[in-house]
DNA sequence: AACACCTCCAACCGCCTTCGT
DNA sequence: AACGAAGGCGGTTGGAGGTGT
């Protein structure tokens, strides 16, 4: 059984509002506020609507300042990194956005902007395919003698991946922390190849596992012991090769640890700063969290973790979204 | 012209959280 | 502390309008 509803729903009109209704909702609401309790104000209006509705209608439609379509290329920017970030809060990535209401962001996300990254996203994933080849598999080679680095503390014990893990160093990597309560961010670089990616070729995923010292930096940082995650190895999906991995881990406190990074191309050609870290401001490293890496063997993300009716192309987002 | 299919978005639904008593 | 009412939110739906055949 689920709650009682919060009206008379036999009593109650519904569907498309009439300019009438309109005009007389916000008439009253710009005379009168709403008094605090919208389940009160049809009556008080004599709408024969219920008060959720009226609410919803306010604030999605009536009130003052709501811009209605043509999104810039800027508020597509900052939804998408929003939402790589934090997933499907329309509430918050709303109140990045002035004038813009989590209805109309969430209809503009599921309608549009989807489809337009996904178009970009396939047309990233066939440049990158043509110009890496076959790089993936000399790097395999070349790294399934390498170390794990001193310090790495714990690792989580969750996928059965150890007979098909190898560690690849991690270029362009950096903790991002959101405090949500707030909305402030701070970002810690961590050096390159000082963290290592374990990838596990079966199922496409990494884990990235940090030192006390790079979870929590005693620069005056934002990280705290009590808000960081208990434990510090990070769980991902994805090709990392020359893409950018983020894995995203929810705090105790609501807020989240964020962690970016690249396959570092160190090992496969012996220098320091190749084609794959050549991307190195922060501005692009945002602009890179817009396109995040293909999930390339979705039957096995399925099998773990995939809702059944969630698509190939999909999949990638929800992956971003798994921690 | 008629029909099928697709796209878009306003509105609804129900769950979770917050607030007041 | 416990409870119910209301608010807030994200997922989903239904229908209007557009497009293709």
């Amino acid at each position: 059984m689920g709650r009682a509803p919060c009206c008379d729903k036999a009593n109650v009109k519904r569907g498309p509002w009439s300019p009438e209704e309109d005009a007389k909702l916000k008439s009253y609401i710009e005379d009168h506020g709403t008094g605090g309790n919208w389940i009160a104000l049809p009556q008080k209006i004599g709408l024969k609507r219920c008060g959720k509705s009226c609410r919803l209608r306010w604030l999605n439609y009536l009130r003052p300042n709501i811009k209605h379509g043509g999104f810039s290329e800027e508020e597509d920017n900052i939804i998408c990194s929003l939402y790589v970030n934090i997933g499907s809060r329309w509430s918050i990535i709303a109140a990045q956005l002035p004038g813009r209401t989590d209805n109309d962001i969430k209809n503009y996300w599921n309608t549009k902007l989807k489809k337009k990254l996904l178009g970009k996203q396939r047309k990233e994933q066939h440049a990158h395919a043509r110009r890496v080849g076959g790089l993936k598999q000399e790097i395999k080679r070349e790294s399934e003698d390498l170390m794990l680095p001193v310090g790495v503390i714990s690792r989580t014990p969750c996928w059965p991946h150890e007979q098909n893990s190898w560690p690849i160093p991690v270029a362009n990597a950096c903790l991002q922390y959101y405090d949500l309560n707030n909305k402030t961010s701070s970002i810690v670089h961590i050096p390159d190849n000082t963290v290592t990616a374990t990838m596990n070729s079966q199922y496409s995923s990494f884990d990235i596992s940090l030192t006390q010292d790079q979870l929590y930096p005693s620069t005056g940082n934002m990280i705290t012991t009590d808000t960081c995650h208990t434990s510090n190895v990070f769980q991902g999906f994805g090709n990392f090769s020359s893409d950018f991995a983020c894995v995203n881990s929810q705090q105790m406190d609501g807020s989240e640890l964020v962690f970016y990074g690249m396959e570092s191309m160190e090992i496969a050609n012996g220098s320091t700063n190749t084609n794959s870290t050549e991307s190195t401001s922060w501005g692009d490293i945002i602009s890179s969290m817009v396109y995040p890496p293909l999930v390339s063997h979705y039957e096995a993300c399925q099998q773990r973790i995939m809702p059944q009716d969630v698509t190939f192309e999909e999949s990638s987002y929800f992956a971003m979204r798994t921690q």
